[in-house]
DNA sequence: GCAAATAATTCAATCGCTGAACAAATAGCG
DNA sequence: CGCTATTTGTTCAGCGATTGAATTATTTGC
């Protein structure tokens, strides 16, 4: 549960150094082409100076590397550009899912530099062999990244249920975890990452919010606040507000699949009648347009169904319209709620989005009170299936570019 | 629009004071007593050496005064407890809503200094002219809060509709205003408070949702994220996060009303069928007990509806269950979206609470994956009936509390 | 009346930012 | 080719704010 908030505490002398290498790092990553420490300091507001300063010790602690020069037009003697380290800190990324686990390494720069996908079906086997499994692999990213020169400083997992804040998985239904204590199984495998001072080693989070994260940092960048909904068997929302993972009280936000959205229709698992789940979850889909279920692991019964979507199978557009419809009713009642200008169709709807998103606009148009000042746009994600694995690594790299401080103050 | 953030920019010499200055004089606000500086000190970090100086600051700038020395036990020399200067600052807050003029005084330590609340209906007058009298009314606050050593430093006006960034109100269909550039049509009246800088002069916001901060910042204070309902005409919500109000990508967060809760329902204005609001909107309610709308004013039928719901009239108990209903239905949504887990129902809502927390209740723990493992609160509002009036002059303390550097440096 | 205890202030040291001067490197121009 | 204008980046004295230790202030308990 990362909380990225202002300094709460007291502002001592040293926290000054610490904002600005934050800034400027900051605004190093967020530039499109390499700043030079001119740049930065009319980008921050600083001066010339402080930014030497400060670049120096980003340079110095292997955060930043100094580019070739950008050829500039016009006199004066040439920037020197910098650039987020290529073989500095990265993130490892992790993901249980229902039908895969899924490992990669991000660096600084949010280029993925190492994945691997090994498909299985994860429901029979038992948390620990699963979480073992996923250590191997991970065993093989660690040797990979530092073979390029990359440090792990941290990981994060995905998993597709409710994560209480110390790592501990309430409930994955749709794994069949119960729980399931993830950081003391992981305990007797003490080696996935370095120690590093200020970055935890090990964070355990929601599959939908870490795929909003990977949408968030992707690049080009997403928008501020967004709602991003993973379609899979559930149907999980990860909620952007203000550049922020909103994760709620508890870090239980985004089930968005119980929304109701035909309050006397079908009962459903969790106790109401009429949620979403119940008519766009990947099962009601695939069962509205025919196809039999337990032929078919789920991503596969997903590309089975675009395939026929995209052949003008009746049955299938009409059960992608409908589940289109029912996801437009319930993301309209968000957009009103939050009053946001973008929603992101991501993991099982991004390849459906093409039959998704007219159906879902339609709904928002109709029932959104703001849409005429102002349009909701609807997309699918740019990432692909791994998304919550790369946002998990992504997050790990985040933390670091927004307290470089931690970083820079190990030893080494 | 008041957006609390960290320090985004440069982080200089002087921010070190101007965030300690905030951080101390936030802690004198929280805190349930007089701290001491070395209460100070030891809660915020900073040394006693620190405090003192930063303390001196806020006393010369008479934001805090010293009380009278608390009687402590054992020995030592006795504290000096420091409180919120009730010869300070102030904020005015201003409400016009569908059926009364609402002026308040507020100060920083949230007491209600002043109040006013004149009865009318605004429906037919012009907006103008609506202004108008409110800033009557604010005069004679002023000189009121003069009289009493208060200095209004800014001022907020609720408005039951949709605000932009600007203080245009693009729509309040209750009070039938269409595109109203408030400041503007206040600029004529320019004496409404002194300016301050650093302190907006005039922020023009939406009623529910200074309602909700009213909530966030009464005593005590409510937690740091929570649903405020205020059930009118329409139902709007003020959705406050992690402490700050969360007001969406343009400001038009809150529209509770419009979530589907029988989505094959009642048409309804905004375009959509089954809205909320034609289930547990106050019109809705009295027409579904048999009150004859017309006859009274909003603020009458609900006093009315409530006594009758004393009296055990069948018809209002069966109108109260079916709207708490409806309402318990949409909550658990939202709830289920953001995991909150306490829910406040205000405005005309207060008064019927009694009747709408026990169906509101029932759903939410039908629906709410969650509950079974963290119970969710649903409560009345504490804040009287102008509560969006109240909190809108607290609003502009706190905004005061939250950066006193700049109350600091005005010339006096 | 004295010691212990707690509160608050004073002061030299230090940290990090600022602003101005300076050094470095290049393009344009005669 | 050499000079000037221009822009980048560094150096350094100055200064504001925090720190930590010593000091003063004020009360309780013995």
């Amino acid at each position: 549960m990362i909380r990225t908030h202002a300094p709460a505490g007291a502002v001592r002398q040293g926290s000054l150094r610490e904002l600005n290498l934050a800034l400027v790092l900051g605004r190093i990553a967020a530039a499109d082409r390499p700043p030079s420490r001119a740049d930065l300091a009319t980008a921050t507001g600083l001066t010339r100076a402080t930014v030497s300063a400060v670049v120096e010790d980003l340079l110095a602690g292997r955060l930043v590397d100094e580019a070739d020069p950008a050829p500039r037009a016009g006199a004066g003697r040439p920037a020197r550009g910098l650039v987020l380290a290529d073989q500095g800190p990265a993130g490892l990324g992790l993901e249980v899912n229902v039908d895969y686990l899924a490992v990669c390494v991000v660096d600084l720069a949010g280029q993925v530099r190492h994945r691997t996908v090994h498909r299985a079906d994860l429901r029979p086997v038992a948390p620990a062999d699963a979480l073992a499994r996923l250590v191997e692999l991970a065993g093989q990213a660690r040797t990979d990244a530092a073979r390029q020169g990359l440090t792990l400083a941290g990981a994060a997992l995905a998993v597709p249920g409710l994560v209480d804040d110390a790592g501990l998985v309430r409930l994955a239904p749709n794994l069949g975890w119960r729980d399931v204590a993830v950081p003391a199984l992981l305990a007797a495998h003490p080696a996935l990452t370095e120690q590093v001072p200020g970055v935890p080693a090990l964070v355990v989070d929601n599959e939908a919010n870490l795929a909003a994260l990977g949408e968030l940092h992707s690049r080009p960048p997403g928008p501020a606040s967004f709602l991003h909904i993973s379609g899979e068997v559930g149907i999980g929302a990860g909620i952007v507000l203000d550049g922020a993972l909103f994760r709620g009280v508890r870090g239980w936000s985004g089930e968005i699949g119980h929304l109701p959205v035909h309050p006397q229709g079908r009962p459903c698992r969790c106790g109401g009648r009429g949620c979403l789940e119940q008519y766009a979850g990947q099962e009601a889909i695939v069962a509205a347009a025919g196809l039999a279920r337990a032929e078919l692991p789920a991503d596969t019964a997903t590309a089975r169904l675009a395939e026929l979507a995209g052949a003008g199978d009746a049955d299938a557009l009409r059960a992608l319209q409908d589940a289109g419809t029912a996801l437009g009713v319930a993301v309209a009642g968000v957009v009103n709620l939050l009053d946001l200008d973008t929603v992101v169709l991501g993991g099982g709807y991004a390849p459906l989005a093409p039959w998704l998103c007219p159906p879902v606009l339609t709904e928002i148009t109709a029932r959104v009170l703001t849409a005429a000042w102002s349009p909701v746009t609807v997309r699918p994600s740019t990432l692909g299936a791994e998304a919550a694995a790369v946002g998990a690594a992504g997050s790990v790299v985040r933390h670091i570019i927004a307290r470089p401080a931690g970083w820079l103050a190990r030893t080494g």
